[in-house]
DNA sequence: TAGATTGTTAATCGATTAACAATC
DNA sequence: TAGATTGTTAATCGATTAACAATC
């Protein structure tokens, strides 16, 4: 096994990176030991790195279950077992350690090393994420965008120069940059996406509201705020009627 | 029954606005019907919106679940079921109108009437929003913004005014604005949710990593950009990781 | 008509929740 | 120690998928 990284006295290993607990592993066709991490439990992870952040500055040092699922309106088993993944430990009757629980997801976020990443589309959307300061904190940065209007390029935001979408996919291969930002419209996703694709990229982070066609090596995460919109929106309509017909 | 639209000769009623199909409905402890709209399928609804927008603009008239899911990629049976809620029916062998798609969408997630909101906190993320032009499409509007900072009080974006949060909660009760967006940093957003709900509001849309406390008729939609990145940056590695072992 | 597609029920799958022994 | 909390298995719940009769 390969050492990874130490934190105290406890030794992280790459099987444990991936998960310290033995009933998250499944066997896979060969036989082999593989891992799938729930999709909810990636976009939980965030939550409660942020509240683990804001209670260590206000100094607390441990932390249980049960009052985490009081600040975050969740179920404190759920909540074990979301930290689980991260291959965390705690200790009965006392809880876990807010600090090590924030090097934890951390850690397995992969919030530790700099990811690089270029954006295409210098509209609205593109030009908030380019000045959205954000992203410093989880080791993310936007080190290029690209567009096709002459007005725009040459340009910069948040002094990220803005250049032609030509160059992307040789950029890419040449600074290895892995993963690519779609901010343009609908029309001109895809023609990115392959763009992306042939620069040898691996991760999309789509804010187009299409469904890309990529490779099964490259991962698209969407992005939508309309559905996040309508959720709101249809959630109040409901709420409001049941009121009003009673 | 009350009439509520008409689309052709097709009369929509109350009833045939929340749903046409039966099997959506439960029985309530009142013996009452009800319906619960699953938010997967409320996050959805926006994605076959806009493909059929698209479809609609190149001449499309009718559309199968097959070819749906060929595009979005999805399983014909669950696309029957999601755009059963909006209380639409295809016909057997020939599949859905595009027209009749769309209106029904609209109509179903409410964006044939205007929604105003209010905006609180014009930093980064708040700025971008209100520049976003995307939201004219769904009848959503963002018509006041707020904040504390005295550098930014009285100054607009994209001609929508930022006011001073004190303004807020009067001003949300004389027009009758019923939806807030919290932009501020995570340390205020509990504070502007007080005064939103004061303010009679019902809706928040909630970009503050935090979990809002608000009583049980106001519905909070969070939307967090760190969880999709999350969730994109971890698939990335255990692709990466699954490639180095092997 | 024959074949494709819908509407709807039943089966499956996966995530959440409940239960409880182990532990400090 | 006693009681609270963890780690882990089992039960439940809800969403997705499969199956198939009805239909144009």
């Amino acid at each position: 096994m390969i050492n990874f990284s130490q934190f105290g006295q406890r030794v992280v290993t790459l099987d444990g990176l991936l998960n310290n607990h033995n009933y998250f592993f499944r066997k896979d066709v060969m036989g082999k030991k593989t891992i799938v991490i729930p999709e909810p439990v990636l976009r939980r992870l965030p939550l409660y790195y942020h509240l683990f952040k804001r209670l260590s500055e206000s100094g607390y040092e441990k932390i249980s279950c049960t009052l985490i699922g009081k600040e975050l309106d969740l179920a404190p088993p759920q909540i074990r077992k979301d930290l689980a993944y991260t291959g965390i430990r705690g200790v009965p009757k006392v809880g876990y350690e807010v600090l090590e629980l924030i090097e934890f997801i951390e850690q397995f976020l992969g919030w530790n090393k700099l990811d690089e990443a270029f954006l295409a589309g210098t509209g609205n959307l593109g030009k908030a994420l380019l000045n959205y300061k954000g992203f410093d904190k989880y080791k993310f940065k936007i080190v290029a965008a690209f567009d096709v209007d002459p007005a725009l390029i040459g340009k910069s935001f948040a002094s990220i120069d803005v250049l032609h979408i030509d160059k992307l996919g040789e950029l890419a291969q040449r600074m290895g940059v892995k993963t690519g930002i779609i901010t343009v419209n609908q029309n001109a996703a895809q023609m990115v996406a392959d763009l992306m694709v042939a620069g040898g990229m691996k991760g999309i982070w789509n804010f187009a509201p299409v469904n890309l066609k990529t490779p099964d090596d490259v991962i698209v995460q969407n992005e939508n705020l309309v559905s996040g919109l309508s959720v709101l929106t249809k959630k109040m309509q409901l709420n409001n009627r049941t009121g009003e017909i009673k």
